[in-house]
DNA sequence: TTTTTATCGAGAAAATTTTCTCGATATATT
DNA sequence: AATATATCGAGAAAATTTTCTCGATAAAAA
């Protein structure tokens, strides 16, 4: 629409950048400095072009016969993502998947602090969850506004997510990540990231499904 | 390689299919018989052409002016996944994130059913989740190969998911499902799924940032 | 110092995926 | 019965993403 749009990067490369920092911070750990796209490309089986075209993105550029400094790809893509922005997020749902994202901990190290849950039982409101506190559902609009929060995390079943989206919204929510599996229907603006395991085991299973048919083992079954 | 190649569905249209799915589900829970690919795609802001392209993989046929009977769509996606047949299942890690995997219920209907989970913790081994036994992990090879599993889930932190998928493959595992933040490395013809929920984050915060630029709200900050 | 080698970055080519266009057709309307 | 309308499916076009090619260059080896 506009014409000063920012040069986007493709989704899949995203996600793939998203995957080298993992590698990155493993191997930083275990003392290497330097790391060409050819090393990252064989960690994890993709293309050295691809890996190169990638890291483009974040802006930082390589030498030629050593590659990239570990140290200086990492903040790259941490600032590409403004991972080193921490952003405060409320979640509601403190179900298991809710619980296990509250547990999980290292989000801080992608941006995401998730400062509050929230639910509408009451056994669980007025308890804590690995030291974020459960609340009441009821309130969220009014401490979302407040607490200036401008990303939610829906972990509900799938039936309440629609309006749990539209109470963060109310709240003044700008970005939404929903595990239930619905299409979330949001204002122009709103941002929504499909998180469903369904649509992993789909590829999983396909893939599967393709093995076996090259296999021939299972021909006769299929 | 070999020319009697599988005509192979694109993710992306993998993916789209198994949303699809869910919103089918519940329009027939609401007594909806047909369903047009004008509106699948304005429920799921994608467009029909699209829509129609991805469920041409499926096989189905739909009639003018009345589009798909969601019950046949239904049927067709299913079988498109070989969501059919339940493969039976082994998940290590009865971790949060196991834990929640098993709460879920509802991956059968996606033809996956775990049928165990393993851990090393003896706390854990000996219990049930779910209704599901967790078993000595050292266990996992020689039962995985006796009851024919093909698929494992990987739940455990990033330190061990190397070694269980070793052992997952040494088992005669097939398709291996990670949720551990780690690329791993699985001999030709091994499927792996990596759902890294960073992966979604990143999108996430990438759109999200860049809606902040668009909306010129906080341009002066970056 | 010169040569060799590994790697980057940029542009071109190829492949893939999405979007557009349009004729055909089933159903609804006149 | 004839006309209008919504939608499909197929092929073409456009857009995007991946892969290929190659000249440049930093470091290592001769």
């Amino acid at each position: 629409m506009e014409n000063h749009q920012i040069r986007s990067t493709p989704e899949p490369s995203l996600r793939r950048l998203a995957r080298y920092l993992d590698l990155l911070h493993k191997l930083q750990k275990d003392g290497q400095i330097n790391i060409s796209s050819t090393q990252i490309g064989s960690e994890m089986s993709s293309d050295p072009t691809q890996v190169r075209k990638d890291i483009e993105y974040t802006g930082i550029i390589g030498k030629p016969k050593t590659g990239y400094v570990i140290a200086e790809l990492i903040y790259a893509i941490e600032t590409f993502f403004n991972w080193n922005n921490v952003s405060d997020a409320f979640l509601v749902g403190a179900g298991n998947l809710g619980r296990a994202i509250l547990g999980y901990g290292h989000f801080k190290k992608y941006g995401l602090n998730i400062v509050s849950a929230f639910d509408i039982s009451p056994d669980l409101i007025g308890t804590e969850i690995y030291n974020v506190p459960v609340l009441d559902f009821e309130k969220i609009t009014n401490l979302a506004q407040r607490m200036k929060i401008h990303i939610g995390v829906i972990t509900t079943p799938v039936e309440c997510a629609q309006e749990v989206a539209d109470k963060m919204v109310e709240g003044g929510i700008k970005a939404i990540w929903n595990f239930a599996p619905v299409h979330l229907k949001v204002p122009d603006g709103i941002i929504v990231e499909h998180t469903h395991l369904t649509q992993s085991l789909a590829v999983l299973t396909k893939n599967l499904h393709k093995q076996f048919l090259l296999d021939d083992k299972f021909s006769g079954e299929l």
